[in-house]
DNA sequence: TCCTATATTGGACTATGTCCAAGTCAAGAC
DNA sequence: GTCTTGACTTGGACATAGTCCAATATAGGA
């Protein structure tokens, strides 16, 4: 049993075939899929799973803290594992590839006192954007 | 005639009514009104204008490059016209209200080349979150 | 004033996400 | 192993945000 399976048990969760697909589907890296793509995923296992218990799982593992809710563009949102390891994202502009990275500055030190509004901040999120080695072959082929 | 409206027309642009009224709305500072924000306040001045109007509007001033389109929570895309000045965004996690931050640091510096995956990164959006000083308040009355 | 390419409009349609009442089933009790 | 029950799942209705289109109107030049 994964990890997260045995945590969500912990907390008294009942262990049903969906949830077990819902949670293998995002075993991975560089996992950030749409409520579709999970659901779709988890279908090839399971086909009778509903797109109803896909949200229902998908919501109460991100108010666990368990995976993080990602929304760049303004499209459907992205479901995050990779939930217990700070980090961004970089995003491929072409194809919309998303990778997890680890920045070396602390994004907080770079916002001034005099430009906090009298805000309590307590959070950054950097998104980094650019073309991915494959885009960016397609585009010299077919550009010149 | 504004500045924005005088571009338009300079780039062939009917000025209609409804171009206007929409260039009108957008004038101010700290302005990230969604669609149908838009929509409602150029209806005020002009009541009959449409929101496939207001959408078409939108969308070619954002190909233009006159407005910039921020999506940040999973709800609508707020359009933001100050787009000749780079800045960052700083939210309430309560209200969500929304400043325009410029930062002291550039976000790029702090992603190593380890951690480009051969992308040609071009571009670092920053979004902080915190309260406001409105929602603070009323936190300590409500929550002691 | 007239002409016409461009712009506007209402409404149908798509995509994404939420909600609910009815039926199902995981897992503890025995 | 069987029973029981409250948590879970389901299909479908509903909501919100956004796109698309054919018909109509009009800005601005001739
Ligand atoms: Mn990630
Ligand atoms: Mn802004
Ligand atoms: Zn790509
Ligand atoms: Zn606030």
């Amino acid at each position: 049993m994964s990890d997260l399976l045995q945590r969500l048990r912990d907390r008294g969760w009942r262990l049903t075939a969906q949830r077990r697909v819902i949670a293998e589907v995002l075993d991975g890296e560089h996992v950030h899929f749409t409520a579709d793509e999970v659901h779709a995923l988890a279908a090839e296992r399971l086909p009778e799973i509903s797109r109803a218990s896909v949200y229902n799982t998908l919501g109460e593992l991100v108010a666990l803290g368990e995976v993080l809710e990602v929304t760049t563009d303004g499209r459907a949102k992205r479901y995050d594992p990779n939930a217990h390891h700070p980090h961004q994202h970089l995003i491929c502009s072409g194809c919309g590839t998303m990778r997890d990275v680890r920045i070396t500055a602390d994004p907080l030190a770079a916002l001034p006192a005099g430009e906090r509004f009298g805000f309590a901040v307590s959070e950054a999120h950097v998104t980094y954007y650019g073309r991915c080695p494959d885009c960016a072959a397609a585009t010299a082929v077919a550009g010149g």
